[in-house]
DNA sequence: CGACACGGAGAACCAGCGTTCTCTAGGCTA
DNA sequence: TAGCCTAGAGAACGCTGGTTCTCCGTGTCG
């Protein structure tokens, strides 16, 4: 197996198992159970585990957004393009394999021991706040406005999460939807 | 030291340990060190760790939701009373130690293995938006006022802890007060 | 054909920690 | 005062898991 298909295969493995249950409860051997690469292969890769928590984070930051602004793209009004937000949260929350945000859910369990999953936290939803900061410039609508449907972003997110209710989404694009009629 | 004090102190170092350093980080020997309390003891009055930290968070669900209420009694308007819970979000938020919501940090750290701390966490949601509800109701408005407000509350909570800011506190009540307006 | 580099499987090592056990000292009762 | 119950300190136990090491098979290059 080349290089590059066994770090793929060691980021899918580490991303469903740490998301799905967590970091202290899955131990690098189950990763290599998981990804079917061995541990010297691992350690080559990836130092140490946090570097593989580091790394699946950043690869989802990546792919996470890219699927939101797949969503997101297929309306052209900028005020319906906001409202797709939550629309795609929606589907995301109706997914069975669906446990909240990864970084909330990292941050929470190691945030006061590892600097780099904070950091990792901090800029995930950083780079959120742009996107819906984009949004709202698109949609002529001041700065404000964006942080505002980042708390109702990750207000969802969480309630959705510990609630196991896709109901959140719903909840919030109407809130959302208010706050853009009150912004016109 | 009589059993009603050891509870207390335990409880008291639980609640102070779990929440600055999160469950894992955190082993039976340090609550021992930080309370006082034997190791034998601690075991007769909480039988494992898992209800160390169950028993923990019902305590704090009490005094913490407390100190909600205090706060917005200090209000007459209704309105107003509802605007106090984002007041009172940035006053918590401005504490040295604040660290986002125990229950969602631990949710992300022991929900997927522990059912008992899901469990709680949703309990301790439910409560708040009870309590969000009949503020909304006493000021004449929807329950799905109430459902968007906790968005709004939860998002607030985590992306201060993310961030280390407490301007998410503000932001809410910036888009608090444009919901309440707008179900006027 | 032979030496060697590489990679994998799994053991080994070591530390942390939840939980239980042992031992001892102190106080209470008869 | 003698016996007993309690509680605490700390060791012990058993397990888990991050990280490293050993051993062996394979394929490659000279």
């Amino acid at each position: 197996m080349d290089v590059g298909t066994a770090e793929t295969r060691a980021l899918d493995a580490a991303e469903d198992l740490f998301y799905r249950r967590g970091v202290h409860a899955v131990g690098m051997a189950d990763i290599r159970d998981a990804a079917g690469v061995s541990l010297k292969r691992l350690y080559q890769l990836f130092p140490s585990k946090e570097q593989l928590v580091t790394a699946f984070l950043r690869r989802r930051d990546g792919s996470l957004r890219a699927s939101l602004a797949a969503h997101v793209d297929r309306r052209q009004d900028p005020d319906q393009r906001i409202l797709a937000v939550f629309d795609w949260l929606r589907k995301w929350f109706a997914e069975p394999s669906y446990r909240g945000c990864a970084w909330v859910n990292l941050f929470g369990e190691l945030g006061a021991t590892s600097p780099a999953v904070a950091e990792e936290a901090r800029l995930h939803k950083d780079a959120m706040l742009g996107y819906l900061r984009e949004l709202a410039a698109a949609a002529g609508r001041p700065t404000e406005l964006a942080d505002q449907l980042l708390l109702l972003v990750e207000g969802a997110i969480t309630m959705a999460a510990i609630t196991g209710s896709e109901a959140p989404a719903l909840r919030a694009r109407a809130a959302a939807a208010t706050l853009l009629d009150a912004s016109r």
